[in-house]
DNA sequence: GGTATTTTGAATCATGTGGTTCAAAACTCC
DNA sequence: GGAGTTTTGAACCACATGATTCAAAATACC
């Protein structure tokens, strides 16, 4: 039988692992990559040093980690909003008002650690989470349309896959204008009409 | 009478005063504010130690400086592909395709010092500044749709304000995944569909 | 209670970084 | 050509930062 409370071996952690990440998350949330140093994260996450590296490595890895919780939990929030039952359009508003909401929340730096800060990061593999990451939200979002399709809420020549880039992209813009202050109040009624915006009807192929 | 030539007494400098700061654009596009160090600048610049400081002050006030001749330049071209005789669709998506070309520039880092690296800096003038010229950039879309109201390219009815913002929004969008990798000759298709996204009538209002 | 095992905090070290000093260099003016 | 003026490069300083070491502390196993 494998005793799977069993407790490790020498002294206990003063530290739990997953909630000293979502420390980390704010603390490069707030600084963006650069500007944090090693004191910060210790500060930030009450994490020794020696135990910062003995249990996550260094900077770039504490980063990488918190990145793809991150990606994990903001993508299953996304999915959340964009798939639950609702029509279209509400989908799409939802989708982009829980942009709104997470970039503006009060008790985290406003921005998007996705949006604001990693692209800014200048690594191979960050680079490469973030694009698939990218490419992951964008797919969420087209699926969503194109379950639309087939419930009939718009046309079967509807632009999924131009539409879709224009939601994620719409999504960004309202994002960074978070980051730089703009109220919450603000861009949900912007996150509101951009969702309009994508659902108007394409104009009829002239001729 | 005044001679305009007039050389300054001592030793001349080694370096032109406007040409480092466009070196210094390069480095901040390319680093990062928090990335870039002062032997960065020092590099980069060709200016030395003692001469960069006494010239142009520390990191933050050349960032600034160099923020202000980037936004001025930034905003003249901007609106030069806004505002010079065409179509409204033309012009709107002149806009953005410029908003795609500058961040996809060869030679220079891709993305946009004002849109990517600028919002980051937790600082509170480069904020305001940022805003300004936020506010500046939307109120040039704003005419040019006001323009096109005038000229009877769009009914006077048009939702300028709403549709303005999100212009601009799709612009940032388009600037962040230019960061992220996105290649030219995607995002310069892009900024046409934004174009014509942007340009669709809206619904009519029910009842 | 004693031993093995793991974590922890404090101290430590080398290096990177922001910022200054100073004498020599390169000019103009007389 | 000499005096006055400004810039420059090299050296320098204090401090922040990344990373490691090590003995003491806290636990499980026997």
């Amino acid at each position: 039988m494998i005793q799977n409370t069993a407790r490790p071996r020498g002294r206990p952690r003063s530290f739990d692992e997953t909630g000293a990440l979502e420390k980390a998350t704010q603390v490069f949330w707030s600084k963006g990559y650069d500007g944090v140093t090693i004191d910060d994260l210790v500060a930030g996450m009450g994490v020794g040093r020696p135990s910062l590296y003995a249990v996550f490595g260094d900077k770039r890895a504490i980063f990488l980690r918190v990145l793809k919780a991150y990606a994990e939990r903001k993508g299953a929030s996304a999915a959340k909003a964009l798939l639950s039952p609702q029509g279209l359009r509400d989908s799409i508003a939802g989708f982009l008002r829980y942009a709104v909401e997470s970039a503006t929340e009060k008790g985290s730096a406003p921005g998007c650690l996705m949006v604001c800060v990693a692209p800014l990061v200048n690594d191979a593999e960050v680079r490469q989470f973030l694009q698939n990451a990218v490419a992951g939200g964008a797919a969420l979002v087209e699926r969503r349309f194109r379950d639309g399709i087939t419930a009939g809420e718009i046309p079967s020549d509807f632009p999924v896959a131009t539409r879709t880039t224009q939601v994620t992209d719409l999504a960004r813009g309202l994002t960074m204008r978070a980051q730089i202050g703009t109220p919450r109040k603000t861009l949900l009624k912007e996150a509101e009409e951009a969702a309009e915006l994508v659902l108007l009807p394409p104009r009829r192929a002239s001729k």
